[in-house]
DNA sequence: TCTGGGGTCCTAGGACCC
DNA sequence: TCTGGGGTCCTAGGACCC
C-alpha cells in the first residue's frame, strides 16, 4: 500500500500560521510579481476565486470581502515543508518526496493486521498539533488511486483526514464518484480525448479492454488505466539532483537598455549556478531567452533564446556569466520594452565530467573555490551581499512586484516573531 | 496599469551511420 | 525493368505535474 500524505491549500496554510486570526477567512497566495492567485483557501473560492486567476481582475472581490492577500515566499513554504516532512519520515520506513506539499509514503512494512487507517490519521494529528499545517491522506495499492484518496479526505470532513481504498468495492465506488479531469496523469488532452471517446468517468476508463486501450494511448495513457485498477507501475523516483535548474522572472516594470537586461540575466545566472553548486552539480550548457509583453497587443512583439555550450561542464558563475552575457549581446533587439528574462542551466553532470583537451582555462578548482566562496558569504551576510558587477546595484530597475511578502520567520534570525502574553 | 515559475517524461521525425 | 535493411543519436514539441 502507498500513502500520499498532501497539505492542504499549502501556500495559505503557512501563511495562516503565522498569522493568527485567519481561520475561516478568505485567503490567497499570489504569484510572482503579484501577478496571479496561486494559492487559495475554500473560503476565498466560495467568493467565486479561482486558481490563476490575474488578481487586478478580482480587485473588488477581494476588497469587498476582505481577502487576505499574500505575496508568495517560497523561503518560507521549503522551511515550513522540511518541518512536515521530517515528522512523517520519522513515522515511516520510506518515503518519496514528490513536491513541496505531497509526499509518498510506502506502507508494504506493516503486518497485515495492522490498523494503517489509524495509524495514519495519527501522523496526520501529529503534523497538525507540531506545525499547524492541515494534511489529507489517501492510502491506496497504486500512487493513483492514493491521490484519489487524499481528495477525498480533503473534500469531505467525515473521513477525519485520511480515506482509505483497500477493497475492491471502495476502489470502483471512489472511480465511479470521482471527476474524469481530476484523475493524476490526466490532463486537459487527455480529457478531451476520453470524452470524444465516450469515456465519462474514471470507472469506464478503467473497466475499458486492455487492447483498447493500447489502441488508443501510448504509455502515459497505459499506466494511468493499471493503476485505476490497482496495478503499481507509475514510478516517483526522489529528485535530489535536477536536470536543468531554471531562474526566470516577469518585472515589475518593463526594460529596453542592454544594461538593464543584462543586470537580470547575470542575476538569474547567480542563482541558478548557487542553486548547481548547491546540487553538487556541473552545467554542460547555458540559455538565456528574452521576451516582451505578450499582453500588450499596442507594443511590437519579440522572443528569442540562445544556448551555448562550455567546452568543460563548469560551476563558476563568472565563466557562467561570461557565456550568458555574450548571448544576450546576440539576441538583444534596441527599441523592444521586454517584460521577462530568463536563464536554464542544462547537461547537467554529477560526478566524472568529461575533460577537454584544448580547455583554456587551467585553473577551474580554483575558480570554483572562488565561486563556493561567494555561497558561503551570501548565505552568512544575506542574498546578493556579494555579487558581480554586471548585476548593478541596488536599484534593480527589472525587480519584480512582491508588496505583500511575509518575513522568513523560520530562516532569519532578524524575522522571528515576537509574542506577547 | 496589472496576466507565474519550475520541473519531468515521452514520441516522432530528421540526420546520420554501416 | 529493377533502387535494402538495420541501426543510433539528437531535438523539438507535446503532455503532464506541482
Amino acid at each position: 500500500m502507498w500513502a500520499v500524505i498532501d497539505a492542504n491549500s499549502y501556500f495559505c496554510s503557512v501563511e495562516k500560521v503565522f498569522h493568527p486570526g485567519l481561520g475561516g477567512k478568505p485567503v490567497v497566495v499570489l504569484s510572482s510579481n503579484d501577478g496571479i492567485i496561486v494559492a487559495l483557501t475554500p473560503e476565498a473560492k466560495a467568493l467565486g476565486l479561482h486558481r490563476g486567476d490575474p488578481i487586478f481582475k478580482f480587485r473588488s472581490i477581494v476588497e469587498r470581502n476582505h481577502v487576505n492577500v499574500f505575496s508568495t515566499n517560497m523561503m518560507l513554504y521549503a522551511a515550513m515543508s522540511k518541518r512536515v516532512q521530517n515528522i512523517i519520515r520519522k513515522s515511516v520506513d520510506y518515503c518519496e518526496s514528490y513536491s513541496i506539499d505531497e509526499i509518498f509514503a510506502d506502507l508494504s512494512g506493516f503486518d497485515r493486521n495492522f490498523d494503517i487507517e489509524d495509524y495514519m490519521r495519527g501522523v496526520a494529528r501529529k503534523i497538525k498539533l507540531w506545525t499547524d499545517i492541515p494534511v489529507s491522506v489517501g492510502v491506496a495499492p497504486t500512487k493513483t488511486l492514493a491521490k484519489m484518496g487524499s481528495k477525498f479526505a480533503k473534500n469531505y470532513p467525515g473521513y477525519r483526514s485520511v480515506c482509505m481504498i483497500d477493497s475492491e468495492a471502495k476502489r470502483r465506488k471512489a472511480l465511479e464518484l470521482f471527476e474524469l479531469d481530476d484523475v493524476w496523469g490526466i490532463g486537459r488532452r487527455t480529457y478531451e480525448k476520453l470524452l470524444s471517446l465516450g469515456v465519462r468517468t474514471p470507472l469506464e476508463f478503467a473497466d475499458k479492454p486492455g487492447d483498447w486501450v493500447h489502441r488508443h494511448f501510448t504509455k502515459p495513457g497505459v499506466q494511468t488505466w493499471k493503476e485505476l485498477n490497482g496495478c503499481p507501475c507509475v514510478d516517483t523516483p526522489e529528485v535530489l539532483k535536477r536536470q536543468s535548474i531554471t531562474t526566470s522572472r516577469s518585472f515589475g516594470e518593463m526594460i529596453s537598455t542592454i544594461e538593464q537586461v543584462k543586470a537580470s540575466v547575470a542575476s538569474f545566472v547567480a542563482s541558478c549556478a548557487n542553486k548547481l553548486r548547491g546540487q553538487g552539480s556541473k552545467a554542460g550548457a547555458v540559455s538565456v531567452f528574452l521576451c516582451s509583453n505578450f499582453f500588450r497587443e499596442d507594443l511590437p512583439q519579440y522572443f528569442n533564446m540562445a544556448s551555448y555550450s562550455f567546452p568543460v561542464a563548469t560551476a563558476d558563475t563568472i565563466e557562467i556569466t561570461r557565456a550568458a552575457m555574450a548571448i544576450v549581446d546576440e539576441i538583444y533587439r534596441p527599441g523592444i520594452k521586454y517584460k521577462k528574462s530568463g536563464v536554464i542551466l542544462g547537461d547537467i553532470v554529477n560526478g566524472g565530467v568529461q575533460q577537454n583537451l584544448f580547455d583554456p582555462i587551467d585553473n577551474r578548482e580554483e575558480r570554483l573555490e572562488l565561486s563556493r566562496a561567494l555561497d558561503c558569504l551570501n548565505q552568512k551576510y544575506g542574498l546578493k551581499t556579494v555579487r558581480l558587477a554586471v548585476e548593478g546595484g541596488n536599484s534593480e530597475e527589472w525587480k519584480v512586484k512582491s508588496e505583500h511578502r511575509s518575513p522568513n520567520f523560520l530562516t532569519d534570525i532578524n524575522d522571528l516573531l515576537t509574542v506577547r502574553i
